[in-house]
DNA sequence: ATCAATTCCTAGTAATTTACTTGGTTTTCA
DNA sequence: TGAAAACCAAGTAAATTACTAGGAATTGAT
């Protein structure tokens, strides 16, 4: 029960985005660039993004893309849900499929497990937003930069 | 982010088991024909199933399977993970993957998301006994049955 | 002693999915 | 006008999945 690249990928990309998109649009290639990932790839998980309203995009020179809404407004599980499909253990209990029932009593029980589980992801997924990433992003960030301060000031301290 | 046919089968299997190993131990065979599955392709999850001990077996005519502990102490996760591998939604913080620390920021921002998706799924597959779904089959079958013993009460009642 | 039922074991395989790449076209800013 | 970007469709190698096939070893019943 693996995630495949697409909502890996997709999660790293779309962080990057809300992370630099302050002013206007960023560009794929620098995204790629940046996350060392295939910018033709990233292409098509930003064409989903997009019929999704996750993200806006400008053609031409100068262009490139920026979020759809606010990141306060965005979900983890609205990234991986639109790459990824719908996120539970089976398509028996997906959100898309209507409530079927099944004749044997054995198929009900595990059902309950199922549901269970994609609860539980749901759960996590959806009480994540992108700008709570960001602000993880900023503030690891802050402490990276601090620790190299610090070895900077180590490495002037021995002379 | 699915589950394969062998978490699936394999937790409908062991609840077969669970509900009919009482006394002594059951073929394969009945409980393919029970779930409809394929015994040839049940022998390989048993096989893991075995390794793992959550059964046992015994060789031979009138031989099969039973539990190789008492269904309290079988969890849903034990299951699972025996036949999935895993439950980790990525490599990276899966339990067997020793914690690597990644040098950008982006890179542990996202693995926090994975880490939390991870625990989600842990919680509660950890926290399901066979014994419980021993249970739910029980009373959902004994539901079944006043049901049927209901219409056949309306039936005698209309003469 | 034999036979049928069973577990156990290995290998093969068709279909599907994944993770891309290739090679364009269209749009737009400088 | 040209470069940089989004947009689009199709192809593809590798891996995975969900089995099947075919047997060997073991054991209880007759």
């Amino acid at each position: 029960m693996k995630l495949s690249t697409k909502g890996r990928y997709g999660l790293k990309a779309m962080l990057d985005l809300a992370v630099h998109c302050n002013e206007g649009q960023i560009a794929l290639k620098s995204i790629a660039e940046r996350q060392e990932l295939s910018e033709n790839y990233l292409e098509q998980l930003f064409a989903a993004l997009k019929k999704a309203k996750l993200v806006r995009s400008v053609r031409g020179s100068q262009g490139g893309y920026s979020l759809g809404r606010s990141p306060e407004k965005i979900t983890v599980g609205d990234i991986l849900r639109t790459l990824e499909g719908s996120m539970s253990p089976t398509d028996c209990v997906s959100e898309n499929c209507e409530t079927h029932h099944c004749s044997n009593s054995d198929c009900c029980v595990t059902r309950n497990v199922w549901e269970k589980i994609r609860d539980g992801i749901n759960n996590v997924i959806d009480n994540i937003t992108l700008q709570e990433l960001v602000d993880d992003y900023n503030s690891s960030n802050e402490a990276l930069n601090s620790q190299v301060e610090d070895v900077t000031t180590d490495v002037l301290r021995q002379d």
